[in-house]
DNA sequence: TGGTTGACTCGTACATCGTACCATACGATG
DNA sequence: CATCGTATGGTACGATGTACGAGTCAACCA
């Protein structure tokens, strides 16, 4: 629906130079996408996911409820936004090709991670269908880098999602365990309370002493290995 | 808050024998924090997740929507309740030992994603803090097998939360990619449309062809090879 | 016997949410 | 001046989660 959602120019005023206050009165640009999209993720940095509502993003814009509805079609897809805004891939910091085909994978993909583990809120939000232009870009190159390594086309596709699946079960898993220190505490009491029943995860220390970092990396290392053209 | 959530007793009368219709009138047995559970899970099976609401949860109890507050102290955790529910543990098909560690852990694990994807759903609440018994009691017997195979205490974390982000990762993905065909068709209308952007994951038709099962299987063996004790 | 208590049920009410509908304002174009 | 597309936003509606407190009923004690 809604034959809206056009070029979404910035700027609309290029003629005459008039001094006076005619271009920004200060305090209210324009509304935008790009304004919307950037406040809705302070609002998810500051608030979580529940704190994100039409009306409190409106209030950070300075505007009307209603007048959010003329560039978004609905809240899913400020949360579409959101999600796909957050994923932007700045590139590897030096432009050179770098000397190893996994060495480029892992810096694909710890950017990846990091990038979400940045907003917390975009785990919780990627069981739904995701698939803005930067995650698809992100997939793109960690496709051609992976093809490029001599990863055989036919398994191209299982090694993209197996990669994929790491980062976002490793992310997942990580937003959901680092919650606040009181809930850890209190998992922690309900688990000693039946030690009896747990005794190897609780010996182990799972829920307390995880490198989560550093399984990332090993996890990762492992798939590398199978993973790896002429094995 | 809440000093409730006592023992929850299913029946409560084991005096006299009374022929008349005394336990049950037919049709509204009493409410109970199982019947809730089981309830809410239909719903989320039938509905998903936006379709769970406390009164439509009530109707179907035939209840009133406020008496479900007296066994549960919120939305929140019925949702806890339910997700836990469904990873229920059967154990292992044959009582008897299996021969191979390997073999134990890949049929955990797989029994694992089967139930989980069996419920959609479940993949959508996972972000949130999810330890209920049945979560822990799985967590517990893939910790005592590895542990019984020989991986090694300073590895054991590594290796669980490695082989838990595989599960819950290639769950999330294929529950965010097995929408609905339409969806599909739009993405890949979408893809085509940019193909000159996304060349490589279009000409390997990542979005349509993928092999879930395969891909979570050649996985999982990835990670155990690199996993394994005595690598 | 009658009163009290505690487990359990539920109708009403309220704040808050997403958003449909409609009125408005304004710059550009006829 | 009239018209139109772009853009804004006030009001209002239906749905939601749940606080509150009144209700029922069995069990127990006086």
């Amino acid at each position: 629906m809604a034959a809206k959602r056009s070029g979404a120019q910035g700027k609309r005023s290029q003629p005459g130079e008039l001094p006076e206050a005619v271009p920004e009165p200060r305090g209210e640009p324009p509304l935008s996408l790009e304004r919307i999209v950037a406040t809705a993720v302070e609002l998810l940095d500051a608030q979580g996911v529940d704190g994100l509502t039409m009306r409190r993003l409106a209030d950070r814009l300075g505007s009307g409820v209603m007048s959010l509805y003329w560039h978004v079609d609905s809240k899913e897809d400020v949360f579409d936004l959101a999600l796909d805004s957050v994923l932007e891939y700045g590139g590897p910091p030096q432009a050179c090709e770098p000397q190893d085909w996994r060495e480029e994978v892992v810096g694909v993909l710890e950017d990846w991670r990091a990038s979400m583990l940045r907003h917390p809120w975009s785990a919780s939000l990627l069981p739904r269908r995701a698939l803005g232009p930067n995650i698809l870009g992100r997939l793109e190159l960690l496709s051609k880098t992976l093809s490029g390594a001599g990863v055989a086309d036919a398994d191209l596709n299982v090694a993209i999602w197996s990669l994929w699946n790491h980062v976002m079960g490793s992310t997942v898993t990580r937003a959901s365990f680092e919650l606040s220190d009181d809930d850890r505490a209190a998992a922690q009491q309900r688990l000693a309370r039946r030690s009896e029943r747990y005794p190897t995860i609780e010996r182990s220390r799972l829920l307390l002493d995880s490198d989560w970092d550093g399984t990332f990396r090993k996890g990762l290392d492992f798939l590398l290995d199978g993973l790896a053209p002429r094995g």
